[in-house]
DNA sequence: GAAATGGTTTGACTTAAGTCAATACTGAAG
DNA sequence: CTTCAGTATTGACTTAAGTCAAACCATTTC
């Protein structure tokens, strides 16, 4: 690992490599197993993290012990930037913690911690990074209200979007099969229900002809109908 | 109104006078009844807006026509900055709309919309006022991340987290009086539920002795108890 | 002041989805 | 290949909260 990672960043696209090589010389790369944390909500804030390789899943916990996963963070994206600008915003500097958990959802999954106080310091110095920051902040607003809307759906609904949405993203083929390349327990927990409730989603979206389930695949035999329930 | 209003806006807060009246001079004020419209959902994007008097509430509506709303904003307070980023991260301007509905709930509402177009360029050549931004977004995103917190939780849960907060907010006291400012269609539906459920909610709190409401008003009689179901 | 309107409460009933328990399936480890 | 651990499915039952309807209360309008 090098800062040659850090240039597949999209955040980071207006820097040059010496700035690249200035911020990967004050991060700490991680190296996680499959289930490691990365951080505990509790836990006091140093930085936020890019993903190099492998898969983190981010999430809070209910009062009565169930997961909830907010998103998925692939490698070039990042997670916990924004307590570094509202660190930066508070007058005091009361110890600040992380939002959310992190995990890593894979083997050999390769995180950068990049930490917070000497980049922020970079960021009052360049205009046009603090311009790509806005962006990313917005998009991540984006993602959250969009997931405010699906919460407020039930769960056939939930379901149906997810599988209309992973359809779209593996390309435009007649063939509408998908895989599914989380667990189901990730995948309920991400919808926001139990694996009980997800298995008898999917069976009774099956048992009505809308899909057809083969492992982790699911082929799409209805779209219409899917769509329908999608966007009702 | 003129120009000085904008001094209020903790956002602007490192522009000068004459930098304030260029922004006044490309906004346009309006004045609104009680239960109009600023904008829908489905609207094309011109601007963010600031709220001058009065109070304007941010909402969603489910598939099944019900309200869901997600946060008031009150005098000063800024809404509908998002789109603003995301539309220059685009290359194609695909017609961008706003991403919920606001309207006000109070008579002699007035905002003030300030297009989106020339205040980004001075936010491309204005760095401090761009870092203020990042401040904004982040706090926009940590009220989100609370909100999604909030909605895991059981009714009862969200009603004593309301009333301990408002109780917090006005004042040190030993009397925990709040007064609902919102009707209690609203705050029901801010609290993601129905009226009846809220009723039912409020009555409950009264018969365990945690409450007492008078009209308005609703004084906590019990606030550790109230704080023990808040926090649980 | 009476009527209309808007806001709220209460009761009976229904439903989506969660809880608990047991069973089945799949892939990895030895 | 067998065993085991992890993952997933299924059934019976329960619960939080929503639906529908009616009644009540408070404020505004004429």
């Amino acid at each position: 690992m090098d800062s040659s990672v850090l240039r597949n960043v999209s955040m980071f696209s207006v820097l040059n490599d010496k700035e690249l090589s200035k911020i990967y010389s004050f991060s700490t790369p991680k190296s996680l197993d499959k289930g490691e944390m990365v951080f505990f909500e509790t836990e006091p804030y140093l930085g936020f993290y890019v993903v190099v390789e492998g898969c983190i899943k981010i999430f809070k916990i209910k009062g009565d012990g169930r997961e909830q996963i907010i998103h998925f963070v692939h490698p070039y994206g990042t997670f916990a930037e924004v307590p570094m600008f509202e660190q930066y915003e508070k007058i005091l500097n009361d110890q600040f913690t992380y939002p959310a958990n992190a995990m890593a959802t894979e083997k050999d999954t390769k995180v950068l911690l990049i930490r917070s106080g000497l980049f922020y310091e970079l960021l009052r110095k360049n205009h046009e990074i603090s311009l790509k920051m806005l962006g990313a902040l917005s998009k991540r607003l984006r993602h959250l209200n969009n997931y405010i809307e699906t919460r407020m759906k039930d769960i056939p609904h939930r379901l149906a979007e997810f599988l209309v949405q992973e359809c779209r993203r593996s390309g435009g083929s007649d063939i509408h099969k998908v895989e599914i390349e989380i667990t189901k327990h990730d995948l309920a927990s991400y919808l926001g229900t139990i694996d009980e409730t997800l298995s008898r989603t999917f069976k009774k979206f099956q048992d009505d002809g809308l899909i057809q389930m083969k492992g982790k695949f699911v082929t799409i035999t209805d779209i219409k109908k899917l769509l329908r329930i999608a966007e009702e």
